[in-house]
DNA sequence: AACATGACGTATT
DNA sequence: TAATACGCCATGT
């Protein structure tokens, strides 16, 4: 296996429960910078056996790179929620603490 | 070598 | 906030 792979798996290995991280940082983390592309690839050629915590790697942009809906939507938003971070139903994803009251009482709109 | 593709990122409208 | 556009880079055809 390239020897960029395990980099990335290490980086993701290490981040930590009710955490995330962007694909483009985890690349950064794992010393190849700009290869944000390549985390998702590494990702999903990652051995079942290595139990990575995959779900914690979001987009730059705060959400599950998945289409809502989709079954590894799904899955990522079950996962993350069982570790307490917050996921909406279009995918925005927010640690433990709601950004306001408001957001948390009334949702995004 | 050219071109398409993708679990991406940023900037611009 | 959403839609585009463009940059980026490994892979496969």
């Amino acid at each position: 296996m390239a020897e960029a792979f395990e980099r990335i798996w290490e980086a993701v290995a290490a981040i930590p429960p009710g955490a995330t991280l962007s694909y483009g940082e985890v690349a950064r983390r794992a010393g190849l910078p700009r290869r944000a592309r390549m985390v998702g690839s590494a990702l999903g050629a990652a051995p079942r056996e290595l139990a990575l915590p995959w779900h914690r790697v979001i987009l730059a942009s705060g959400r599950i790179a998945f289409p809502p809906g989709s079954k590894l939507f799904r899955k990522q938003a079950e996962l993350l929620r069982r570790e307490g971070v917050l996921v909406d139903k279009k995918g925005g994803v927010s640690s433990g603490e709601p950004a306001s009251l408001d957001a948390e009482l009334w949702g995004p709109d």
